[in-house]
DNA sequence: TTTGTAACTAAACACATGGTTAGTTGGCGC
DNA sequence: GCGCCAACTAACCATGTGTTTAGTTACAAA
């Protein structure tokens, strides 16, 4: 794609393109399909720089993973921060989700991918940390339940909801812009902060408790 | 996996058994990670039988997902002729699509690794038909605006929030459940039917319009 | 300017892939 | 019992794969 006239040397750049563009082609191909000639093909590098930098394919995915879980967290630490009331929580985390992926564009695809294959290449550390999403979604409901806003639910459903509609909009994304660049989309394609902002909304309007009929 | 001891000859079972090893497979690894090998392997079958059956790999797959598209929407059909208020409608779309997916198991993760790959294998006429779920949204919702039940909102959004969610719901189960009988799971592992039923009477719940308090 | 080494390349490797082909065989109709 | 054909297999082919290796080159330090 960004094919570069590369004469000059430049370790940590060559590193970076390689993990920008594994990014991508992991994302829209999978991690088998994605091929070590592709890579080198669009960084103007040769696929041996792989080996040299990463060790092996898988060394570069996990690379690439540990990137964007990271920057994904980034986000939601620095939103878990802000206090709000409780409904208004949804939709910030939300929408620190949300900046998240944009952030790392690709790893909601390689989320994915990695959950579907059943032999987990993702890191165990990457996975913990993932998974520390859960408990922010736990501290809204819970606290938000104690100070009798929120019904009592499961958790773990809501916060099923959040992420997997979030995950799933960013997946269908380029599907939705490629239609839609083609005129054949017959129906909205909503910002993505908008959507996280939308459904962070919905779920706080449908966590509402029933003892409350006019609560804000 | 089920390797058969195989000295009779069937023409309808071996075709169904290369769907459903296909199909198990796909799901997993994508399409182009999945190998005619690999399939042959679990139906104990010579891999020239996905020619022979279908003409090549392509074949097989679209045929796959044929059958589990034309499965969910039978059950989606059913559903979707019954009369029912708006508030309740939405919940027992959320069923039927979970059932759907019951019957079509391997669908959710064939589609979203076909969403990812950027080259689409599935037929035209399969996504056009999956298409359909989305005018029981828009229907469900439009009517119960016009109702005053549901306050005006993008159906798109929400159509996107109901099948994000049960997608993503159906491809991590695996995952959950390996968890789960490793002793390993610090969270809730929800019924299919039962996180649909959730999800679709939360979103019933936050689409309440704003000027009924206290409906239903 | 020389030199050491990190950054990089070209080529070869062993192996796996999807598809094809030529041939074999089980079982049903007669 | 026999012949026929759908059902099935083994082997091969051309191509593409991830990794390794042996060698080349840019560049910074001396």
């Amino acid at each position: 794609m960004a094919r570069k006239a590369r004469q000059i040397r430049n370790a940590a750049a060559s590193r970076e393109a390689l993990m920008e563009a594994g990014a991508r082609l992991f994302a829209r191909k999978g991690f088998a399909a994605t091929s070590l000639d592709a890579i080198a093909e669009d960084t103007g590098l040769n696929k041996a720089m792989v080996a040299y930098y990463f060790g092996s394919k898988t060394g570069l995915y996990q690379a690439i993973l540990d990137q964007g879980v990271s920057r994904v967290l980034e986000r939601v630490d620095v939103e878990a921060l802000e206090a709000r009331p409780p409904d208004l929580r949804l939709p910030a985390f939300a929408r620190a989700l949300a900046r998240g992926f944009e952030a790392a564009p690709y790893l909601p695809g390689m989320l994915v991918q990695d959950y579907l294959s059943g032999e987990q290449q993702m890191r165990p550390e990457a996975a913990a940390s993932l998974a520390r999403n859960f408990e922010v979604t736990r501290a809204i409901i819970e606290r938000g339940t104690m100070a009798g806003v929120f019904r009592a639910v499961d958790p773990h459903q809501v916060h099923l909801v959040l992420i997997g509609a979030l995950v799933f909009f960013r997946i269908t994304k380029p599907f939705r812009d490629k239609m839609q660049s083609a005129g054949r989309l017959p129906y909205s394609n909503p910002d993505p902060e908008d959507f996280a902002e939308f459904i962070g909304e919905m779920i706080a309007r449908g966590l509402k408790s029933d003892s409350t009929p006019e609560p804000h």
